[in-house]
RNA sequence: GCGCCCGUAGCUCAGUUGGAUAGAGCGUCGGCCUCCGGAGCCGAAGGCCACAGGUUCGAAUCCUGUCGGGCGCACCA
């Protein structure tokens, strides 16, 4: 893609050159406010006016004098301290129209881990926001050109799951399939929560519940647990989310890796066993070195009993992840609905080549922060701190409902499942209100109701807490999904006329008028958004984007004259025709392509 | 108590590395299909960018403090 904002940038550092800048400052190139002449200025002159000992607008002038402009650039005018260009509009506008690719690999893999839900009930609201938010950063690095790695983490020795598993014997029940199988069991969970309220209960289930934990350690119901991760894997297909590969905790543990992993962390003067006081007996980590004002510096990894906690496997996980630990065995799992292949980990697969990467992001809620800076130091206490470096927590806030906080035990809660089948119904309702010509409802409203829960999850910043409300997130009008689905089918319409008529003709750039530059200078900055989400580790500025880029279509669609379309496609003079064709045919791939990095589907109609 | 994050229009949120007059959506009010799809568009009202200092030619943005809100500080996961 031209990169018009690097150019002119170019242009004007060898400026300044001339003018015996010798060290540069960075250089802005912003797009101008709408009623400041120009199309795109710099306030450079602003930033050199100390070092050169002149008023900006003298440096501006100077400036403008020397620069070398750009080819497309007309010429250039100091307005106060600042220096705008303006370019030809035939120019913009070819620019706009370069074509969207995939930018090539670069070396490196990073490593995206997210869901990891407890296989042990279904997936609730809560976990929406981790599947989309990981599921978009993935496709916007991968399009970025990195080699990218899913992998989801199966928690299958967690206490959740070893009570969901004993709920089910001591509650005798037998599966009859008349719901899905993460929600039917997720109820006899609930039920042996209810009757644990009462302490003297408790005690005495305790032991039977630590009995099926030691046969999930010893992976003797992994085929209970499969029979979840199943049922469960099914709510993140029809999100559109998929992986590459399963990670189970019980084979981190029984190839070793934790014995390794402690091997590495003990040969370090950080980790010690404590023979008295507090921590008499257990194996712990002195984090005080990494880890400023902590009141008590040290991590337990063994506990006195010998037993590991959650961290020491964490620490495990994350050294095998970024290729300290090598050891787990691989075969394939199942066909995801692209026909992706999903692989997992399994003690009778043999050795692939997962993990090993230099970066890794681990998408999980910022209540986490802690244990996941205790990865970073693990790192840094055995050396690596190129690969603290690499280890990102992708910390996102946590989710209300209607305002309040998620809670399983108080029943306030609702689960993925329900959410999507209230907005595939809503969206079926408008169709039929709408559209109701439409040749494949069904599918268009499931493309509509995803995306519109999809959108609600990734529009906001990760680190602001959002509150899902139905008639929000399932709002299918103003910044929603389907805005943009909208925009799309709206310029898929347009094309598909142009087609039958056979109306295409060559495209005059000559022609292009203020409207045409509007758009296309919008168009232009699909590159910069999407290399900014991937930087930042967000998608929410891509979703931002994608908002403006169809508010510009909208605007450019029903821009009058006089009362009259002041931007007619299909009835425009030859030349022009062709010339606004071309621009629609590139906004309708650009928002086709920005919301797939988003997981969202784009209709042809809807 | 210590640490991290947040505070922008009635509500929900954007706001580029510190740059030109702080922008959207929802809601309210008023308009727009003789026109390629009205899930749309145009306009109006609505702001002490929590508050007080500071740095800077320039601050919603950086620094300090105060006030409000969220979260974290287990031999739980």
């Amino acid at each position: 893609m031209t990169d018009v904002r690097a150019t002119l940038k170019r242009a004007v550092a060898s400026a300044l050159e001339r003018m015996g800048v010798s060290e540069l400052p960075e250089i802005d190139i912003q797009e101008t406010p709408p009623d400041k002449p120009g199309d795109y200025g710099t306030p450079v002159a602003f930033q050199l006016a100390r070092v050169l000992r002149k008023a900006p607008p003298l440096i501006a002038r100077e400036l403008a004098e020397l620069v070398e402009l750009p080819a497309g650039v007309s010429r250039v005018e100091v307005v106060g301290g600042y220096v705008n260009f303006f370019y030809d509009p035939a120019f913009l506008v070819r620019a706009a129209l370069a074509p969207l690719a995939p930018a090539p690999k670069q070396d490196g893999k990073v490593l995206v881990e997210h869901t990891s839900v407890n296989p042990n009930k279904e997936l609730h609201v809560g976990h929406l926001r981790n599947v989309a938010l990981g599921d978009a950063i993935a496709r916007i690095l991968d399009f970025t050109g990195r080699r990218v790695e899913v992998l989801n983490y199966i928690d299958d020795t967690g206490r959740q799951s070893a009570e969901s598993l004993f709920a089910l014997e001591h509650y005798g029940l037998r599966y009859e399939g008349e719901r899905k199988y993460d929600h039917w069991v997720g109820e006899a969970y609930v039920r042996l929560h209810q009757e644990m309220s009462d302490a003297e209960r408790r005690a005495e289930l305790e032991p039977a519940i630590a009995a099926v934990l030691h046969r999930l350690e010893a992976g003797e119901l992994r085929g209970e647990i499969e029979k979840l991760l199943a049922a469960q894997l099914e709510t993140m297909w029809s999100l559109g989310a998929e992986y590459d590969v399963l990670v189970w905790e019980s084979d981190i543990v029984r190839e070793g890796l934790l014995q390794k992993a402690l091997a590495l962390l003990e040969k370090t003067p950080y980790v010690s066993r404590p023979t008295e006081g507090k921590y008499k007996g257990a194996l712990v980590m002195d984090t005080s070195a990494f880890i400023e004002g902590m009141e008590d510096p040290y991590l337990v990894l063994l506990r006195s009993d010998g037993t590991a906690t959650y961290t020491a496997k964490d620490i495990a996980f994350q050294f095998w992840k970024m290729g300290l630990l090598e050891g787990l065995r691989f075969k394939p799992f199942t066909h995801q609905p692209s026909g992706r292949e999903l692989y997992t980990s399994h003690p009778e697969g043999e050795p692939m080549p997962f993990g090993n990467a230099a970066e890794t992001i681990n998408v999980i809620d910022v209540r986490q922060s802690y244990p996941q800076q205790v990865l970073k130091v693990a790192l840094e206490a055995v050396g690596r701190h190129d690969l603290a470096a690499g280890a990102y927590h992708l910390a996102y806030e946590t989710v209300l409902l209607e305002g309040r906080p998620l809670s399983g035990r108080k029943g306030h809660t609702v689960s993925v499942d329900e959410v999507l089948e209230e907005a595939v119904r809503r969206a079926r309702a408008v169709i039929a209100e709408k559209n109701p010509e439409l040749e494949n409802p069904g599918e268009v409203a499931r493309m509509v109701g995803v995306g519109a829960v999809r959108f609600a999850m990734v529009k906001t910043e990760p680190k602001k807490q959002i509150d899902f409300r139905w008639d929000q997130a399932l709002s299918f009008e103003g910044d929603a999904a389907p805005y943009l689905q909208y925009a799309h089918a709206r310029a898929a319409s347009i094309l598909r006329k142009a087609e039958a008529e056979s109306l295409a003709d060559e495209p005059d750039f000559a022609r292009a008028t203020p409207y045409e530059v509007d758009l296309a200078k919008v168009l232009l900055r699909f590159g910069p958004s999407l290399a900014k989400s991937a930087e930042l580790k967000t998608p929410h500025v891509l979703a931002q984007y994608l908002l403006d880029l169809a508010a510009a279509w909208n605007a450019y669609y029903n821009a009058k004259e006089d009362g009259r379309p002041a931007t007619p496609v299909l009835g425009a003079p030859d030349g022009l025709r062709g010339l606004r064709l071309a621009l629609v045919a590139q906004l309708k791939q650009t928002l086709a392509a920005g919301l797939d990095l988003l997981g969202i589907a784009a209709p042809e109609a809807m």
